[in-house]
This record gives C-alpha cells, sequence and structure tokens, in this order.
DNA sequence: TTAAACCCGACTAAATTGGTCGTGTTTAGG
DNA sequence: CCTAAACACGACCAATTTAGTCGGGTTTAA
C-alpha cells in the first residue's frame, strides 16, 4: 500500500543515529542494531549499500564503523530510499522505458504518471536528514 | 520500490476511460479490460470496489455497467488508491496505532514520518482524475 | 426465460520483501 | 605477527504482499 520498506526504515533509524554520534566517534552495526532491535545482518547490508553509494563513510578494520559522509541537510530522503530500495517508479513505466507492460500502445496513463511521478521525486528531494531529525518542524514543503 | 499496485494502474486507466464516456452511456467492465489487456476477472473486482466506495455508479443487470458517480476534478488520486489498496501508509507506523515494530520505545522515525506521510497524502489529494486526464497540464502542485 | 452484466468470496501463483548464513577482507592492539 | 572486531559480499530461505483465477451468486433488459 505505498509503503517505504523495513529496510529503508531502518536505514534512516541509522542514519539519524549517526547524525547525533559525537563528532569524530564511528557508529557500529551492531551497537545500532542493538539499540534499535534491528536484526544485525540485516542492518549490516543496509550500511553497506549506504557506504557503497557515498551516503556514508566505512572505516575498515577493529574498531572501525560508519560515520555520515556528508552533512544532514545535504542527504535527501529520495537519495536513500533509492540508494536502499532502487529506483523509485510509482508506476513501472516510468522507471523502465519501454514500458514491459501488455498496455503497450493503449497506455494512456504513463504520460500524466510520468509527471507525477516527477513531482513526487521533487516532495521527496526535499526532505532532508536533517529535517527528519528536527522532526519535520517548520518544513513547509513549496512547490515550485 | 514505492510503487502503485497494477490494480490502482487499472483502476486508473478504467476510470479515465469512464471519464472520456460520451454521456449518457455506460462503461462494462469486460469491454474495458479487453480495451487495456487488462484480465478482465480483476478489472471486474477492481470496478466492484469503486462501486461499492461511491466513485463508480453500477447500473445492474443486462445492458448495465458503470458510470462515475462524481465529477472527474472532484475524484482525487489519493481517494482512488485507498480505494483499492486500503489506508495508504508512508511506514506502519503512521496507520496502525500503536504501531506493532520492534523498534517500540526506541522508534525515532515514527514523528517524522507522521508529519511526512501528512504531505504526502496532500500531495495526492491534489491531483485528479481530470488531472491524469489532461496528462497533468498546468498542473504545479502548490504546497501551503 | 435467457443472457448479459454486476457482485462476492475463496483460492492459487508469482513477485517482492525480510531476514539468515557462510565466507572473505581489513586493521587496531596485544 | 596473531587475534578479534569490524566491514564486505553473495547465496539462500521464509514470510508477506500482489496478481490473477475460479465458481458460485443476483439483477434486469429484451
Amino acid at each position: 500500500m505505498l509503503r517505504i520498506s523495513k529496510k529503508s526504515e531502518y536505514g534512516i533509524m541509522a542514519l539519524k543515529h549517526l547524525l547525533n554520534q559525537p563528532a569524530g566517534t564511528f557508529g557500529r552495526a551492531k551497537e545500532i542494531a542493538d539499540i534499535y532491535s534491528i536484526p544485525s545482518e540485516a542492518l549490516a547490508k543496509i550500511l553497506q549499500t549506504l557506504a557503497r553509494k557515498g551516503i556514508l563513510k566505512s572505516i575498515q578494520g577493529a574498531r572501525g564503523g560508519y560515520v555520515l559522509a556528508k552533512s544532514g541537510d545535504n542527504i535527501k530522503l529520495s537519495e536513500i530510499i533509492e540508494c536502499i530500495e532502487g529506483p523509485v517508479g510509482i508506476v513501472d513505466c516510468v522507471t523502465s522505458e519501454p514500458c514491459g507492460c501488455v498496455q503497450i500502445d493503449n497506455c494512456t496513463i504513463s504520460d500524466p504518471f510520468r509527471v507525477i511521478q516527477e513531482q513526487f521525486m521533487i516532495f521527496l528531494s526535499r526532505i532532508s536528514l536533517l529535517d527528519i531529525n528536527n522532526e519535520m518542524e517548520m518544513r513547509q514543503v513549496s512547490w515550485q
């Protein structure tokens, strides 16, 4: 029902936690997983993906961990979700071109949905990790 | 990946078709399904749901069919999706209270996401069937 | 009376999501 | 230089959700 996946939820919790991490210290996957009762293997994989895509920086070896690779207001919700779940597409037609759907010639909704998709991505990209951390206070998403 | 379900897609195609139906005529499930290559049983069920929730009016018996129960600009995308897929919740915490998640006391994201959810619903409720029919021309979603 | 249509719930199959496991690789610290 | 703590990765299984099917109804125009 148009829901963000558990993986994204976990990722966002972890990112928020890392944002509040004292400067100079690292967050470890296991530790974060324990705090929020997240299966640690699952969180580990999520953090690895976030690191691979440049949202987190990983420090290898014993006493290693993760830190944010950029400032909280530069990490957008759209980015986090796309990183963890793959390309967001309100409808299939929007991400894959040509869309593999059977409607092909008769698909009357792919054009309007391309516009909706675009506006939805703007919506998501206007929300930053910092906003989420501040409980969305004072956020009036403005449009155009 | 944050996608509208096939059922909603089918429903929207059918609604758009019905919007363009000559006044006084009905659209039949089988007929619409054929045009857009939608499995007819599936579409039938979707149209039944839309009728039950008051978005469509059904005409029973032979030579029956469906017509829109209200004008195109009064049918909102939020309404259609909620009707077909059930309550939209970006995260579970938002729809069910209390949320059944294990994070319970330590869930740091449910509050901000309640706000995001609210804004997302506004986003969806500003898009009408008429907008979709007009290929979203001239639609600048404005926010607050 | 019949056939065309809506109506409804139960069921199955396919796809996606959520979570686990095993095996590496890197590196601080003893 | 060894060990343990941590990241990295891919393969796999389980649970849930979505998609689609089927077999019955009921209503009504012709």
